[in-house]
DNA sequence: TAGATTGTTAATCGATTAACAATC
DNA sequence: TAGATTGTTAATCGATTAACAATC
């Protein structure tokens, strides 16, 4: 089952038809279909049935796709079968916030080390987990072989560490700090900044 | 100056842009050229060209875009010159953090009202504000005239709260909650979801 | 002037959708 | 069987980029 090149914009909406699959087996439903799946997200059903045909064949006609073994599929093509261990560097008022937050595990992401570059927050327990001190982070990274770190510094710290944890192996950054960072393209960054959000939502105001 | 419809990929890069910009006038340049802000950004100098140019003539050439101008330009076409006020609902630990993040006022969106459901949490102090129970939402969003809201609710009440939003008026939800949110067409939403971030990259590591 | 860079056009590239044969 | 829905093709639509005249 060789997959072909697909695009960013299809592997990022893959995700939100796992999630919508969670929430229409919390209803209780067994089947679904992309005519389903595509109102509930906002997509055309056109889109839905192409976006998973890159990857094989999971629908029966006339019947719809089975939501469970959907569910699945998705998981083993975004590869998250398996709970992956993260780091959290910056453990300000967002870091602690995050530090606390379920969904990470629920989803398979397990946080497993904590750290900060403030001398009084190291050994402060958050989240079940200790704070660590950033000279710990090379260490614990390797040892652990962590791929996935979530960067929650100021955005005047954010671009150093993250090309120490380039230089550390680290292949996936969810980037919190409000810059655009430079990494190899090897490296996948997916940045949250609420204000870009905030800002483009504004130009459709009145 | 009217202008022409433009996409929402196009409105989306120009918040990355004023970001880049403010970063460009820390570094003390006063000038840039498209290209230099394609290098920093990631994108193509050929596209920024584009995307301004939807919006009027901002460049010299030879010479390139002088960065206050470029800046108070972008922030007139994103409507942000003025401040925004917003309300932001749910105080859990996210939105706590939220609620004491200084990025948004220096942005210009200045939160003015908090909300939760929990009657333990009504009357808490948080980030200067006092949170205050739904049953004031209606009033408080009416009598401000809120067009912005944070959602930071969990993702069960979401749908509900944000039926009640559009109900008063709301024009742009930031929504962190991790559900996909049904509003009509004139009502914006900005999703927030971390987990969608983690499992689109799980795809790209080995 | 010579060099640099814009704004814009046209071509290219890529993503989305309509439509339908296949088939459950 | 009749009805429904998939997977896929081909057409359409839209976004990106290369190229360059204009001009600072």
């Amino acid at each position: 089952m060789a997959e072909p090149f697909v695009s960013e914009v299809v592997i990022e909406r893959l995700p939100l038809y796992l999630r919508m699959l969670q929430f229409l087996e919390k209803e209780g439903k067994q089947v679904t279909s992309s005519q389903e799946l595509a109102e509930r997200l906002g997509f055309s059903s056109a889109q839905i049935r192409k976006d998973l045909s890159y990857f094989g064949e999971f629908g029966k006609q006339g019947t719809g796709y089975n939501v469970m073994f959907l569910q699945r599929q998705l998981r083993r093509i975004l590869q998250i079968e398996q709970t992956r261990d993260m780091a959290l560097i910056g453990v300000g008022d967002l870091g602690r916030a995050l530090a606390n937050y379920q969904g990470f595990l629920e989803q398979g992401f397990h946080l497993v080390a904590l750290f900060d570059s403030a001398p009084q927050k190291i050994g402060m327990t958050v989240g079940g987990l200790t704070v660590q001190p950033m000279t710990e982070l090379a260490r614990v990274i390797q040892e652990r072989k962590l791929q996935v770190v979530i960067l929650a510094v100021p955005a005047q710290a954010a671009q150093q560490v993250a090309n120490r944890l380039v230089e550390l192996g680290v292949r996936a950054i969810l980037n919190y700090a409000p810059i655009t960072l430079s990494v190899p393209s090897d490296v996948r960054v997916y940045n949250i900044d609420p204000v870009i959000g905030l800002q483009s939502m504004a130009y459709y105001l009145k």
